[in-house]
DNA sequence: CTCGATTCAATTGAGCGCAAATCACAGGAG
DNA sequence: CTCCTGTGATTTGCGCTCAATTGAATCGAG
């Protein structure tokens, strides 16, 4: 008797991917990517080096574990994605002199210099969206809060 | 003169990726596959793969086509997962006699099996979210909304 | 029936993502 | 100073994702 339909003919709820908010999420993410390729494609750079190279121009200087702690990214994806960053010419890697395990990262002028191509990429992406920011922002905040909620249960 | 605030001491609006709707979805989408690997290591599936099965506990017998209709992912994603998935016994991929081209998923036995499984494992992830129905709900279709909007761009 | 276009799956190459193991450096206890 | 522990980054191995290409089968025009 703990069925919500009680007693005829329901064989099975047989949930689908369509009803499960990982998967929404999961496509969601996948077709942001695929939007960006061509606008990043401009610029030499992958959706995940573009979130670092964002993440750089806010702050520039920061060493890997401080970077991987923004993007929720571990070393090992970062130390080969900002290699390729730096053998671009974005970036440089130098390990920091008062704490040799550290690897400071910072802007080359080249790298500084996309931030102005950035501002147009933002705009692409807004109309494509097609929301107004009251409604992006509520909604990011819904996911902010699951996401925080998932990483708190991996702790307990 | 085209900022937006006018004219005193705003260098720059600098935006963050914590402030991007994309960046949101792209980590809640990486701290849903972190919950789930726990889960899903005991059934021996990765997240893509148990995507693919509750896709195929609901309609048996699809083609990779069709499956990746559901799934928005392409065959060169699916065919090597497929592979691993008959490899490990759960689904058998034979040609549809009536049209060569295609390549008919099935499921084993062993494969038929897992669903049972698959309800302990839906409990575990919405108690981990941990929002009424009702609220997951909206924010779903809101996300479908705006992934849809994505991929019609994608045509333009 | 033959030719050309289309469709479905598979393959290839590059990059992302993570667990596990490794290496180098820093800092403290003795 | 030496050992031990902890930390930051790298390496390795496996799997996912997609663009581009290839190969085989189907279908339609003539």
């Amino acid at each position: 008797m703990s069925s919500p339909s009680p007693g005829t003919a329901t064989p099975a709820p047989a949930p689908e991917v369509s009803d499960m908010l990982c998967f929404s999420i999961y496509a969601a993410g996948h077709a942001f990517t695929q939007l960006y390729r061509p606008l990043l494609d401009k610029l030499g750079l992958t959706y995940p080096q573009y979130l670092v190279m964002v993440t750089l121009w806010n702050r520039d200087g920061q060493n890997v574990k401080e970077l991987g702690k923004t993007l929720f990214l571990d070393s090992s994806t970062l130390t080969p994605l900002l290699k390729r960053l730096d053998a671009a010419g974005l970036i440089t890697r130098t390990r920091n002199p008062r704490d040799e395990r550290e690897v400071l990262l910072r802007l080359t002028p080249a790298g500084q210099a996309l931030k102005g191509e950035a501002a147009e990429i933002m705009r692409c992406v807004a109309a494509a969206v097609g929301q107004d920011g009251q409604t992006i922002d509520t909604l990011r905040a819904a996911i902010d809060t699951i996401r925080d909620r998932l990483h708190a249960q991996r702790k307990a």
